[in-house]
DNA sequence: CCGTAGCCGATGATCGATCATTGCTCAAAT
DNA sequence: ATTTGAGCAATGATCGATCATCGGCTACGG
């Protein structure tokens, strides 16, 4: 289960590249549940996605069974697959963790990056950038990016996959769509990361297990 | 995907609680991967576990992907399932999250055990006892329960579902297999840990860190 | 002798159909 | 009116079969 699905799906071209079909599945569930076809608490039924894509219920059990491990949905024995009810209590477990893992994540980023935060201070002038125009989705994904670049750059796979399965993307847009959570004008709380990478902060883990942690602070409702 | 299976297969009674045929099919792979029949790096065929358990592809399958979660074996498209090769590498990856999330954990328990350390104490005496009967298996044994005690009692499903996925069990039994991994004398360990707990230590994260990481340098080979 | 294209068996991926459970409907009994 | 349980439709779980891909083997050309 690779979870980042690189491109778009094969219909427009035949790619060098075969993508299972869970995976194209997987992509259009995620899709929908970030466009609001389903509310949290919705039932997802896997031969309706089947004949919908024209694909057989196997594919489809494959890819709700990896959004379950990404804890957007939930799966219960033969009572099938449900949306994932979004309070802001299990937010905050899932930033919790994800802070556990990122406090990690960056104090083994630190020495391996050396210093070399082109790809942060891009992502994060794209998210100066969005600030400004007010485009929520595209800071969003950015501050994502951010926050991945940086995990991926720990060297540890096992850390990376677990990182991978929290979704945090997919949360981010969802709990935009879905509680209204704010955007913090965080900017300058990554810009205090970049720094601290640039020259090894002692206290990178404690300042990263912070952010994170303040983003589950961010909701209005 | 529940991962822990409380009892035995179902072939001495029929239980009142009907268990999903892939869960069966998991804990006879998890049982024979422990067991020794396969080697790391060795292919696990899907239709041969299917024949074997005289049941269909289709649940085999989603126990392998289940597996596949805990880092247990690997899988790539068209290329089916090997069991994951397990060097100490990988070993410290898989405690370097592992100590992450029981840091965080402890963290989070200790103020919601409120000094109910009864549970713990109780696998610290089996430990202790399993230690000086030199039942190496058995100290695992407790030692693990006593770590998912501690990690249950957090009261954070996610974390706790991430720390269920690193698969701690197998692969306590798994090293001590396949690395011949010494069991460090660690009772007293745990002891401190219970101390703290028992006090509310405001150090416990980071000693609960430290106690899992040294795990990992417990290897002879 | 070595490299390479093509054949072929093994096996993962997917399919369409069937079995079994769940939740609902609705009417009879209280 | 409420309860209760048989009947039924929906749907998850499982099955057996087929399709597609991978890896090894072999024959051929150099």
């Amino acid at each position: 289960m690779s979870v980042p699905l690189p491109t778009g799906p094969p219909g427009g071209g035949p790619s060098l590249e075969r993508v299972p079909l869970h995976e194209h599945v997987r992509h259009f569930v995620l899709e929908g549940l970030v466009a609001g076809r389903w509310e949290p608490g919705d039932r997802i039924v896997e031969r309706r996605i089947a004949q919908e894509l024209a694909v057989s219920q196997a594919p489809v059990r494959e890819a709700l069974r990896e959004l379950e491990t990404m804890e957007l949905v939930t799966c219960a024995p033969n009572k099938g697959v449900r949306v994932r009810e979004l309070t802001l209590g299990q937010l905050r477990d899932v930033y919790l963790v994800r802070a556990a893992l990122e406090r990690r994540a960056v104090m083994l980023a630190a020495p391996r990056m050396a210093g070399n935060v082109a790809t942060l201070e891009h992502h994060l002038d794209a998210m100066r950038r969005a600030a400004v125009e007010g485009d929520i989705d595209s800071q969003a994904l950015h501050g994502v990016a951010f926050h991945r670049a940086i995990v991926h750059a720990c060297g540890n796979p096992v850390l990376i996959r677990h990182w991978d399965w929290l979704g945090v993307e997919a949360w981010t847009r969802l709990s935009l769509r879905w509680l209204r959570t704010e955007l913090h004008d965080n900017a300058e709380d990554h810009e205090e990361l970049v720094e601290g990478l640039r020259r090894g902060d002692p206290h990178l883990g404690r300042l990263m297990e912070l952010h994170v942690m303040d983003y589950s602070n961010e909701s209005r409702t």
